[in-house]
DNA sequence: TCAATTTCTTAATCTAGGTTAAGTGTTTTT
DNA sequence: AAAAACACTTAACCTAGATTAAGAAATTGA
């Protein structure tokens, strides 16, 4: 298991001194996932975050009428996990599950507090990875406000680029918030147009 | 001026000693603001975060048609500002503005940055309150991709029982994201249905 | 390798929510 | 206290995107 992913992403926010990035990676653990693995499941309570070495996940909500709606891609070099769950320790609604073959290294909330307290520096990290996803969230929300489908399509593409020939068609309807028949018109549409 | 509630906001995360208390206060400036007074326009680079003593403002943006989308309400006790723009430091496109008489508590960005300094506990108390503000946007990310906007109308009136009567309609049909006459609608056919 | 499953497309029809417009309160300003 | 500005309602008509359904293409897997 190659760890160097983790530890540039460590370093992009704080310095570690050899000591401490040896301790902070025993506190996590690593795991190998087939693709449609499940990681959390709706109603569990999310106990660990996942830094993803490779491959991709995705963290999803099913509604009433049976519909997923994508709320988080987690591609190589992202975190995820259920934030609500974690910190509230009462049952999710997130899952989250692999959409390939992929590596992640965990990290228990148990041993994170740990590392809070043996590492002060990584309640700065935190707060630094959490502000920028609140900027993510906060943006694809304004979007979902003001934008059409049509431009959130555009605007994924060029977000997420390596993803687009990844992943299900489906699975980026399901993150934009229209259905993958609308999607698959709104490419045809855009097909001709050029 | 009254701080009360700002350090009543504090002993919710962290402990501070009296000292911390003082030196802390005076990294912020106090604001009496009027109904519809602006603090942040879309274009301008924020420079500060302001914790609401009393009144309620709105963060919002407007599209390239003229609407605007209510991203935040702030009401007493809150916290708000456009995060973007203070960690990258570049124009947001957040606009931020009182809905009624307000009184405000103002952290500069460089005064956080010393209290960050000063005071490290702070860095676990912004994380928290930033990991609180992130689910709560993942969780409206969420309504808005599997409720009706009469699911979200409800939601918000349950979750902001206080706002209800005090702000105009029109700003709440620009947080759950209809137009003000499809709002009025569907309060007319839900009063109907009773 | 070929059957089964999953994904993607196309097309007809439908509907939640938008648009336009006009009229009626209700605040705010002078 | 009148005028202006703003907020809310109602109603007719419109459209972006949903639904249903059926077939084609691609993937998965025994």
């Amino acid at each position: 298991m190659d760890y160097t992913l983790l530890l540039n992403n460590f370093s992009k926010h704080i310095t570690l001194t050899k000591k401490e990035q040896e301790f902070t990676l025993s506190l996590f653990d690593y795991k190998k996932l087939h693709s449609k693995d499940t990681l959390l499941e709706q109603g569990d309570i999310c106990k660990q975050s996942a830094f993803v070495l490779n491959g991709c996940l995705r963290g999803f909500t099913i509604d009433s009428n049976g519909f997923e709606h994508v709320l988080s891609f987690a591609p190589k070099d992202w975190w995820i996990g259920d934030m609500y769950s974690l910190i509230s320790k009462k049952p999710g609604n997130l899952n989250i599950e692999t959409m390939m073959d992929s590596e992640v290294a965990l990290l228990s909330k148990k041993n994170q507090d740990i590392l809070y307290d043996r590492v002060p520096k990584f309640e700065r990290f935190f707060r630094i990875i959490i502000e920028k996803s609140l900027v993510a969230f906060q943006q694809r929300l304004n979007d979902n406000l003001s934008l059409t489908a049509q431009d959130r399509y555009l605007k994924f593409c060029k977000t997420y680029p390596q993803l687009i020939n990844e992943i299900p068609q489906k699975q980026i309807a399901a993150y934009i918030g229209v259905t993958p028949e609308f999607l698959s018109k709104l490419r045809a549409k855009q097909a001709k147009a050029k």
